[in-house]
DNA sequence: TGTGCTGTATGCATTATATAATACAGTAAT
DNA sequence: ATTACTGTATTATATAATGCATACAGCACA
């Protein structure tokens, strides 16, 4: 039962845009994490499987499956395989106001620096949410 | 009268997240171009204007620029100034929503990595924008 | 034990990115 | 002609990204 892995590896794609290729392939895997493709728990393809499948060295998406680690999206066990990250505890409701204005502010530079109007950014963040019934 | 330029001035922001400088600048000024924030015939800043209110180096904004041109998007007269192009090309639709979608994408990974409602998020960056004046 | 899968790591070469410090060249206004 | 603004260009330096080859290390299982 590798489907999901399966369908990740499919739709993983490179473009030549000036954009490093371990940015393209970390910023994809989030998207399929945001998008419920991969859920928590459930193993990604192995750094071998995106290497051979995209042409890529092994250390490169290395680099990309580190950055979703350091950022809490993965988790790494060695010889074993790497994991979509549990979902954690919802914090507390004080650290959870500033938590969510950093978030936020990170969305809004992000989306900016990209070209994109935040405001619509955050209106598909609301449909996206919906058509999952959060 | 330079209202035009200026607001793409401000506008203007760099992130440190693996993106190349020249590739955000690139994007931010053809989103500006996209969207008609700067129209066909208009001058848009000095490469100099911009490297010195980023503080980044003349030849990573002359790269930005040198893409936009290749690119059809804007017009460099050597010593008058880079015009926007009198057709500028078409933002192609598909790829702003895409890069939308992915966008809010990884937010809503982000968010759920660290346990905050990804609604919040969106209703924040909402907020935000607003209290900028769209 | 050994085979085979995982992630981890190193060394080397090449190319890309970014900065700094200068300089050059074309245009326009005074 | 001088000045002041454009874009263009070179040299040097440093760091990052990528690829390639080659390993090492941990785990599971026949």
């Amino acid at each position: 039962m590798h489907t999901a892995q399966q369908a990740l590896l499919d739709r993983l794609s490179l473009d030549a845009n000036g954009v490093p290729i371990y940015v393209q392939l970390r910023d994809q895997m989030l998207s399929a994490i945001g998008d419920g493709r991969l859920k928590p728990g459930e193993q990604m393809p192995t750094m071998r499987q995106v290497a051979v499948a995209l042409k890529v060295d092994l250390n490169t998406v290395r680099h990309a499956y580190g950055d979703l680690e350091r950022q809490g999206a993965i988790v790494i066990r060695r010889a074993k395989g790497t994991y979509v990250a549990d979902v954690p505890p919802a914090t507390d409701p004080r650290d959870r106001e500033h938590l969510t204005e950093e978030l936020a502010l990170r969305a809004v530079a992000d989306a900016r620096t990209r070209g994109v109007e935040p405001a619509a950014v955050a209106r598909r963040i609301l449909k996206i949410v919906k058509r999952r019934g959060e």
